[in-house]
Formats: C-alpha cells, sequence, structure tokens
DNA sequence: TAGAAAATCATCCTTAAGTATGACCTTCGA
DNA sequence: TCGAAGGTCATACTTAAGGATGATTTTCTA
C-alpha cells in the first residue's frame, strides 16, 4: 500500500495541484467580480501555472544522462622477480662455474675475489673469463655483463 | 533581428499555442454543445496540454542531467619504465658529465671509445670516473655499475 | 662580480684485466 | 672405452684500467 503510494506520487500530486487550482478559481470567482473575459484570464492562469508544474515534473522524472569516465589507475609492480633463461644458456653454451663467474663479474668482483669466493686460482678465474668473452661476443667484462643481462643469464 | 527571434523562439511558439488552444476552444464551444461542468471540462485539457507542453519545453530547454560514473580501471605494468632518481643523483653529488660517462661504462665501453663518443680527451674520462668512484664508493668501473643500479641512476 | 663547481687535459706510475698457449684431470655419454 | 666437454692451473705477455697530482677553462650562482 505504502509502495503504491510512493510509485504513483508523482500522478497523485499532479491531481490534487489540479483540484486545489480549481478550488482557487473557484473562490477567486466567488470573492472578486471578474467578468470580462473571465474565461481568458482563467485559462491563462491555468496554463502558465501547468506550464510550470510541467516542467517541474519532467526536471524531476527525467532520469540523468549517465556519463561513464574511466579512470585509469596505475598499479606499479615492486619487482618482478629474476628468472634464469636456461634456453640461452644452452644456447650459448655456457656452463655453471662459468654462469658463477659471470654473476661474481656483475656484482662487482675483481679476478682475485673471484678466484678467494670460489677457491681456485686466479688462473682459473681468467680462463673462466675468456671463455665467457667468447661465448658472448664480449671484449671486456662490462659488455659481458650487458651481454649476460640481455639474455636474461643475470638480474 | 533573425537572432532575436531565434532567442526567443521557445517563447514565441509557447505564445502561439496558448493562441490557438484558445481558438480551438472556442471553436469546440459554438460547434458542440457543452454546457453542463463546461469550464473544469475546459479547464483540464488546459491544464493537461500545457503541462504536457511544459514537460516538452523543459526536456528541450534544460541542460541534460549528467551523472558521472567513475570506474577506475587497474592497470599493471609489465615492465616499469627506467625513471632517474634525481634525488640520489644530487644526494652523491653526480654531475650531467659523470653520469653520463657512467652509462657508457654500463653500456660496455671502454675508456678510449667513451673519450671518442664525447669529444674528449681520454685524460678527461678517467678523471670523470675516478670522481664517479670516489662518490659511488667503488673501486672498479663493474662495482660502479652495481652502485648506480641501486641508486636508480642507471636503468 | 668573485668564487665555487664542473669540465677539461696532461703526465707518471701501478696494477688489474685481458690474451695466448699448453697442460692435466675428471666426468659422462656414444 | 674413448673422446668431448668441463674444470683446473701455469707462464708470459700486452693493454686497459685505475690512482695521484696539478693545472686551465668554462659555467653558474650567491
Amino acid at each position: 500500500m505504502l509502495r503504491a503510494i510512493k510509485k504513483y506520487k508523482e500522478s497523485i500530486s499532479y491531481g490534487i495541484s489540479l483540484a486545489m487550482l480549481f478550488f482557487l478559481l473557484r473562490w477567486l470567482e466567488i470573492r472578486l467580480l471578474i467578468f470580462e473575459h473571465q474565461f481568458e484570464i482563467y485559462a491563462s492562469i491555468i496554463a502558465v501555472l501547468f506550464t510550470i508544474l510541467g516542467i517541474w515534473i519532467a526536471n524531476k522524472i527525467t532520469s540523468p544522462k549517465v556519463k561513464t569516465i574511466i579512470v585509469e589507475k596505475e598499479i606499479h609492480r615492486i619487482q618482478h622477480e629474476f628468472v634464469l633463461n636456461e634456453n640461452n644458456l644452452n644456447l650459448y653454451k655456457i656452463s655453471k662455474r662459468e654462469l658463477e663467474v659471470l654473476s661474481l663479474i656483475a656484482a662487482g668482483k675483481s679476478n682475485q675475489e673471484i678466484a678467494t669466493e670460489l677457491y681456485v686460482s686466479i688462473s682459473t678465474v681468467k680462463t673462466h673469463i675468456a671463455n665467457l668473452f667468447e661465448k658472448l661476443n664480449a671484449k671486456r667484462r662490462t659488455q659481458a655483463i650487458e651481454a649476460a643481462k640481455k639474455l636474461q643469464l643475470l638480474p
């Protein structure tokens, strides 16, 4: 019941407005003595008032045009973890030991430091590095690092 | 003049509608014999018609209601492009030229290649590098690269 | 406009890096 | 079981990298 009232609220108020206006007009007719062009004046008043009512109803009723704005919200990935490209490892025939040396080079270690860390002589390290340069087509360790990063052999 | 007509187009058509309706009603009054509740019927017709007119005018004139719906769309960046950390650049007091040299070192260039590329002598390059090592607390160029990457001075 | 900071160049020296070659040993698959 | 591949080591050499110092010029900025 309440729902029905709510639903037809506009129509009901419209009807009530109409009725009230008639009463008002009748009352005016009795009270004031409008004889000449009586009808035209009433009609004009009704016309104007109901036009205003129409506008008001229109504003109330009309469904708003929906404008959808898509806001792109960027989400930064913190870091995406390194995954060794084993394919390139096989392709360039780089051995495990060589990869170890390579990562130590990239870590900024000297040949002597690498030798100490891997418990081998500096000669061995140099040999590994020479082989790496050959395989990675590098002339310097900095070049080797660059190449290795491109081949996803280093993070 | 034409502009004025255009501007008040709505008002003019409204007035014309009003006038036409009166004539129609008068005509109906003469032709058809509506005697009982004559006024109420006329008034109702006028009310309904002008309400419709009001709604029509409202729809024509009033600026459309816009309901803005903001949809946030998440965008995951697969790779986030390098943005130089200028804060660290100032913090470590690394000059533009030094940064240039640094990036060329990271690109695997030799001192001679860097000198050629920057149109300076190898001595200048060495000086820049020496200053860089001091600022980045590095002993080797490979260490300098590592440090620079951590400080977001290099991609 | 003076002075700091940046950029430039040079020279001398030391050391690490890189090159070339040869050799020995182990492991593992054809 | 043989040989290729991987790992080890050494020696000798060349070259590039790095260190220390001093100096000049340019470019900003307080």
